[in-house]
Order: structure tokens, then C-alpha cells, then sequence
DNA sequence: TATGTGGACTTTTTT
DNA sequence: AGTCCACATA
């Protein structure tokens, strides 16, 4: 005990004695924020407040779920896999796996990801003779999962026009076929374990009194239903502790309410609210920026960074005059680094939008720098591993239409779209899967149709008492698979992956605690491990807490599950000394000894189209906070005269952020005036050579010798710093479109308007 | 049925 | 500029 609470200061050890009663931890970037969730958990465990059973901890990636589980088996001798700790998607799969009959769930039923849920969608919309045009798919997948996001079945949403009334049906529509094929995609997992415990009350109650406390880490991320289902799980007697930090919300775009701090605050008269401010991460000018640029939000709970680390570096600042030379820059500052000893891997680069990481990628190839890009196609996405699932999920779930669109043709064995319009044509006679329609197709169709079947039935029937590992491997050869690839002539890596779906097999099944020997397809082995797994009553049956997923769903149907939940690594080659790529979103919770922030332009970053949302500004500064904040002591900021993008050339000023921060703390790399742009650029030199054809086309506009230049930076009494993008017209009538950053871009007579050169 | 071509798109992303 | 996708063609 003492040993738990040792070395905690003041703020994180009231946070984690705190009393069985609803508190909101506002924990700022670095402040120990898992270290005081994992210590509360031990700690009501040891002091006996409450058994492991009792606790429910949610969180949002699998990551973090896996980093609670391992922190609190190092903090106790504790068996963390019986443990209700995941994510909320992860725990709503297992009630709704132990409870498949009260939610009206097949038991085998499946879990769509993003990809399967848009090629439902156009499916779905082809089979009603819906112009997509007019419906993007896209769109529609929007809609729907917006409105499960708030809880509204297609009944319940209100449309006031033709164009919605529509998109409800067609919500209608997809929601039924989901139910015939026996599939959930990620919103309906959430709504439909709402549903169920809003619904059945001995359940409720059963869960309701069972978890005694209730965590849930970053709570600013939790969208509307999320909030609602803790709620509800929650009820009247268990003591919520939500974990959160409101200047690192940055996800409102996909539905995050930050919102919810405030309304928890409010609905669960929360009495304790503990700030931990004390930052354990980064040196004291990295958060004076940090602090003094987030204070220009104005809703915000008040928080504010402070460490004993000593002020450190000043931060450092680089104007370039391309993109290209940024990334040079960032080259030769990030060898020097090297040089002074730090490692590549403690060294990251962060940029707005993935379109920029080229550049730098490019520059970083050329130097011989090992570098490490994340966010690319991860593991179970893999278009091979799709395929391979797929004939899986048929064998576990033959309904499932997208599994058997997927592969009914892949490899090729002369299906074709006649065939396939017949047995979709069939299936919709007699409302039933495709699977279930091919006895109905006769004539060459049926036939070539029935073969199909009956490979899958033969892989099934075959591998029906062999462990998951040896299923799959005899999958991915009676499938055709591996011969397929082994006739592409880059079917190498495919194949490669293929056979690390065998491995990954392996890994679940020990993770799991399936065992290795374990049939892949036999039922729940709720038999085997008799017990007290399943308890019933009130004529309700109970999951145990101690009970793994092994005592609900067969290893397979764990797999698939734990293949759409957790879609794997997204990162490239991992293990080696490489400097790391990322976004600045895919950066939140990471740290790095130095970090370069690039591409600090107005329209980059805050990006152009926050300005038009509401509250977007304010979201692009917290982005900027948890950007700065991720470095731990040398922190670089650069930013471009001019960029490539979409392929033109665009003229940025630099970012309204550096206005925000303190002057004290910065430090000016480059001079404020760069030599000319058409100097340093080879592109925009070749087009103002006065001998280049290109210029004599200008030259005839009038685009020259007028005193300014495209690409020149000109300061306005009104509108501030800027870049001249265009000039038209010539002598007293030459105009210039003049992008003044968050000012937009003007038009302005030059003979008229007062501008200074910068 | 594999392959090519034109057109539209282009902020951020986990489950 | 580069990618993805739908459709057309050999």
C-alpha cells in the first residue's frame, strides 16, 4: 500500500484515495494521467472497497486498454484478463456476446468494419436503384452512423424534406439487412447495448450494482451515446471516475462531445474536481507556448501547466521558402541532433494533413534517414487478410453478404456479375442471404454457385475440431489463397501476410486463454469450464466477470471479432532506430525528446476549413496545444513561403499561432526577411526568367515590372502580413490577389491600395 | 475478366 | 500531384 501510493503528489494521490462518489480528473498533457487511473484501480482493490469483478474501466484504444491491464498486473498480483477493462466497443461485443438472445443477436454474429459497412451501403443502394449521385454512399454511412451516434433509430429520426425522408428509409433499409445477415457495425454495437440494458431490467440491475466504480479515460473523446450508455451503466450507485482533458479534444469531427465534461459535472453533481497540472514531461518554455496559446480559447474548464524541470531550450523557429527547403532544414537539424548523440526514435515529425509527410519522406529517403511513417494500412485492412477473413466469417456466419461478395470470385472460379445478378435477384425473392439463395440458381450459375458453397462447407465440416491456427492455415489453401498470389508476380508480400495470419492466430489463441488445443469451431466451452461462469438469475443469464470470452463465443467467432476490433499495427517496420512521421492527431499521447511542428501556415494549420465550422479555430488550437506538448525537450516550428499542394503552388503566411505565443520562449532561426522566393525556388525562378516562354506570357498579362511580384510578402494597414498569389491586368490597372492568411485572400487595385514591401 | 482510362477528389481517425 | 473508383475495352 504505501508502496502504491508512494511518489504520487498531492493532486494524483487525492485523485486516487478520492471517496466512492462521481469525480471528474482534469489531467493536463504529462501529468500522469494512466499512472492515476491504474493506482486508483489497485488501490480500491487492496484496500478492499471492492473486488476486481466490481470495476468497469473504458477507454477508447485498445492500446491504452492493453497499457491498464499491463501497469495494474506489475502494481498486484492480479489476473487483469477476467477484468472488465477495454474499450467501450470491446465491452459492448462481450455483453452482447453472453446476452445474443436479449439483444436479438444471432450468436455468431459479426462485427463490420468501416470498409464492410460502406460496401454494404452501396450494395444497398444498388439493389433499390438508387442514383449514388445523388445518395453518395458515403454520405448516407454518415447519416447513419450520426444518428445511431444520438441514439435514433430510423424511426425516430424527424425529416423535414423529400431528400431525408430518403435517407431514413434507406437507414430503415440498411438497419434490416444488418439483421438478416447477422452483422453490427461499430455504432450499432454501442446503441444495441444501450438498447438492451435501457430495455431489460433485471439485466440492468444486474450490471448496475455489479460495477461498484466505473473509469473511463479521455472523456472529452466520448460522443453522445457514449455518455448516455455510462449513464445508464452507471445508474444510481456506482461512483463514476472520468478522466479527461478539454484542451485535448480534437475529435469533435467524428462525433466527440466535449460537452459531456461539463454535463457530467453538472448531471452527476460532481463534488470532487481535482486538477493535475503538474507536468512530468517537458521543459518550462515548451509549456509557457503551450500555456499561453491555449489560453486564447475561451471555453475551456481553466487549467494550467507547470513543471520544476527548469525553463530548458528556447523554441526554436524556421521560416523556409518551400517545402522542399523545410524539409531540407528539417534534415540537417535533425542529423545534427543525431550527432549530438540523441536517437532517431525520440526524434518526430509532425505535420496537419498526411498529404505533407511526401516532402519530408523524400528528403528523408534521399539523406539515407530511416524514418517510420504511421498511419498507413494496418494489418487486418490488408486486402489479403480481408479476403482470408472473409472465407472465415462464412464458415462462422454463412449470412454474412459482404464476407461472401468479397470471395465468391476471389480467387476467380467463372462467377461472374450474371451469375451473381441472379442469386441477388433470388435472394431478394425470398428475403434470405445470398448463401441461402444459391440452391434457387439453376442452369451453369447454380452450378459453379454450389461449388462455392461447398468448399465452404467442406473447410468447415474439415476443420470443425482443429485448433484456430491449423483452421486457418487450411483455409488459406483450400480457399485458393496462396495459389493465387504465388501465380502474382507481387504476391510475395500477400503471401507473407498471409502466413502471419496464421501466427497471429497463434497469439490470439494463447492471449485469449482459448488454449492451443482448443477446436476453433466448437461451441462456448461454458461446459468445460462449468463453475460459476454462468449464474442465472431472475431467469436472466449472468456473465461472470472472471469469465473470459472463451465461456461465450468459440475461439473463431473470437477471432473475427477481435479482427474487426482491433484492425491491427498501422505502423511500417517497426523495431529499427527511425525517426518518427505522424500526424499531429495520430501523435495525442506520445512523447519524444525533440519534435518538429512543420507546415505552421494559415490554410495548413489551423487548416482552412476550420474557419468555416463552428469552434473550428478552437480545435485547430487544441491540436497546436497537444502538438507542442508532445515534446519533452527541444521543440522546433517551421513553416513555408510556399507549398505544393494539389498540385499548384500556394502562398501561405505563417501560422496565427505564433502571434499566440510567448516572444521570450521563441527563438528566430532565420532572419524575418528570406532571401526573394524566385531565388530559392527552382519552379517559380524558371517562370520569371525573363527568357522562358512562360514568362513571356506573363510579361504580355502584365504580370511584371509593375513593382510587385507573384510570390512577394507585402504588409496591409488593415489586413496585416501577406502573399501576392496573382497579378492581373497591367500599369495603373494591375490588380493583386493577396492572401492575407486568416483575413482570406483580396483582390486589390495596386495603384490604390497602400501596401509596404515586408 | 484483366487491364486501362478518365474523372473526381483531396483534414484530422478509432472502433 | 497522386490516389481511388467506376466504367469501358480488348
Amino acid at each position: 500500500m504505501q508502496n502504491l501510493l508512494h511518489n504520487l503528489n498531492p493532486e494524483q494521490l487525492a485523485a486516487v484515495t478520492l471517496p466512492a462518489q462521481p469525480a471528474l480528473i482534469l489531467a493536463g498533457a504529462g501529468s500522469g494521467k494512466t499512472r492515476v487511473l491504474t493506482t486508483r484501480i489497485a488501490w480500491l482493490i487492496q484496500t478492499g472497497q471492492v473486488s476486481p469483478a466490481g470495476i468497469l474501466a473504458v477507454t477508447f484504444t485498445n492500446k491504452a486498454a492493453k497499457e491498464m491491464m499491463t501497469r495494474l498486473s506489475a502494481m498486484m498480483p492480479i489476473n487483469t484478463r477476467g477484468m472488465w477493462i477495454g474499450t467501450f466497443h470491446g465491452l459492448c461485443n462481450r455483453l452482447l456476446r453472453a446476452h445474443y438472445r436479449d439483444a436479438a443477436l444471432p450468436q455468431a454474429f459479426q462485427i463490420l468494419d468501416t470498409q464492410d459497412q460502406l460496401s454494404m451501403i452501396k450494395r444497398l443502394l444498388k439493389a433499390n436503384n438508387i442514383d449514388d449521385e445523388k445518395y453518395p454512399p458515403r454520405n448516407l454511412m454518415y447519416f447513419i452512423n450520426n444518428a445511431k451516434e444520438n441514439g435514433l433509430r430510423a424511426q425516430d429520426v424527424e425529416a423535414f424534406d423529400d431528400f431525408n425522408r430518403r435517407m431514413v428509409e434507406l437507414y430503415a433499409l440498411y438497419d434490416e439487412q444488418c439483421q438478416r445477415e447477422g452483422v453490427v457495425d461499430f455504432a450499432e454495437l454501442l446503441l444495441r447495448t444501450y438498447e438492451l440494458l435501457s430495455r431489460n431490467q433485471p439485466l440492468r440491475e444486474h450490471y448496475q450494482s455489479r460495477f461498484r466504480h466505473i473509469l473511463v479515460d479521455e472523456f472529452q473523446d466520448t460522443n453522445n451515446l457514449q455518455y448516455n450508455w455510462l449513464k445508464l451503466m452507471a445508474g444510481t450507485q456506482a461512483a463514476v471516475f472520468a478522466v479527461g482533458d478539454d484542451d485535448q479534444s480534437i475529435y469533435a469531427f467524428r462525433g466527440a462531445n466535449v460537452g459531456n465534461m461539463s454535463a457530467f459535472e453538472r448531471e452527476f453533481k460532481v463534488e470532487n474536481l481535482i486538477k493535475l497540472e503538474q507536468n512530468y514531461r517537458s521543459h518550462g518554455h515548451i509549456l509557457d507556448t503551450a500555456n499561453m496559446l491555449i489560453a486564447n480559447n475561451t471555453k475551456r474548464l481553466g487549467k494550467n501547466l507547470h513543471t520544476d524541470a527548469g525553463h530548458g531550450e528556447l523554441i526554436r523557429i524556421y521560416e523556409a521558402t518551400s517545402d522542399l527547403q523545410e524539409a531540407q532544414w528539417i534534415i540537417e537539424e535533425a542529423k545534427s541532433l543525431i550527432a549530438e548523440g540523441s536517437t532517431r526514435n525520440e526524434i518526430a515529425i509532425l505535420y496537419r494533413s498526411n498529404a505533407q509527410s511526401r516532402v519530408i519522406e523524400h528528403a528523408l529517403f534521399s539523406a539515407g534517414i530511416p524514418y517510420r511513417v504511421y498511419g498507413g494500412q494496418r494489418f487486418f485492412e490488408r486486402a489479403e487478410i480481408k479476403h482470408a477473413i472473409a472465407y472465415l466469417q462464412l464458415m462462422d456466419n454463412p449470412h454474412n453478404d459482404s464476407a461472401f461478395l468479397r470471395v465468391v470470385n476471389f480467387p476467380t472460379r467463372g462467377i461472374g456479375a450474371r451469375s451473381l445478378e441472379q442469386l441477388q435477384d433470388a435472394a431478394r425473392q425470398y428475403g434470405i442471404s445470398l448463401y441461402a439463395a444459391v440452391p434457387y440458381v439453376t442452369g451453369k450459375a447454380g452450378t459453379s454457385l454450389g461449388a462455392f458453397v461447398k468448399l465452404v462447407e467442406s473447410a468447415r465440416f474439415e476443420t470443425a475440431q482443429l485448433p484456430l491456427p491449423e483452421m486457418v492455415q487450411i483455409v488459406l489453401d483450400a480457399s485458393g489463397l496462396i495459389a493465387h498470389y504465388q501465380n502474382e508476380k507481387e504476391g510475395a508480400d500477400r503471401i507473407e501476410n498471409l502466413e502471419q495470419l496464421v501466427s497471429a492466430a497463434s497469439l490470439f489463441v494463447s492471449e485469449e486463454g482459448f488454449g492451443h488445443d482448443a477446436p476453433a469451431q466448437l461451441g462456448p466451452r461454458s461446459e468445460q469450464t462449468a463453475g460459476p461462469a454462468i449464474v442465472t438469475q431472475d431467469g436472466v443469464e449472468i456473465l461472470d466477470a472472471d469469465a473470459p470470452l472463451v465461456t461465450v463465443m468459440s475461439p473463431l467467432s473470437a477471432f473475427l471479432s477481435h479482427a474487426s476490433l482491433e484492425a491491427g499495427d498501422n505502423q511500417a517496420q517497426a523495431g529499427q532506430d527511425a525517426m518518427q512521421l505522424m500526424t499531429v492527431h495520430s501523435a495525442k499521447g506520445l512523447e519524444f525528446d525533440a519534435v518538429f511542428i512543420t507546415g505552421l501556415e494559415e490554410g495548413l494549420f489551423p487548416h482552412e476549413n476550420s474557419q468555416k465550422e463552428d469552434g473550428g479555430v478552437e480545435e485547430e488550437r487544441r491540436l497546436m496545444y497537444v502538438a507542442i506538448t508532445r515534446a519533452r525537450r527541444r521543440l522546433y516550428l517551421s513553416f513555408s513561403q510556399t507549398r505544393m499542394l494539389h498540385g499548384q503552388t500556394r502562398y501561405n503566411t505563417k501560422s496565427r499561432f505564433f502571434d499566440e505565443m510567448p516572444e521570450e520562449s521563441l527563438k528566430w532561426l532565420s532572419p524575418k526577411v528570406q532571401q526573394h522566393h524566385w531565388f530559392a525556388n527552382p519552379k517559380a525562378a524558371w517562370d520569371e526568367v525573363p527568357e522562358s516562354g512562360a514568362n513571356r506570357i506573363a510579361q504580355s498579362m502584365g504580370k511584371k515590372n509593375i513593382g510587385w511580384r507573384i510570390g512577394e510578402s507585402v504588409a496591409h494597414a488593415k489586413f496585416g502580413e501577406g502573399v501576392i498569389v496573382n497579378i492581373e491586368g497591367s500599369g495603373s490597372n494591375a490588380r493583386a490577389h493577396i492572401n492575407f492568411g486568416r483575413h482570406g485572400m483580396k483582390l486589390l487595385d495596386l495603384s490604390i491600395a497602400k501596401l509596404d514591401k515586408v
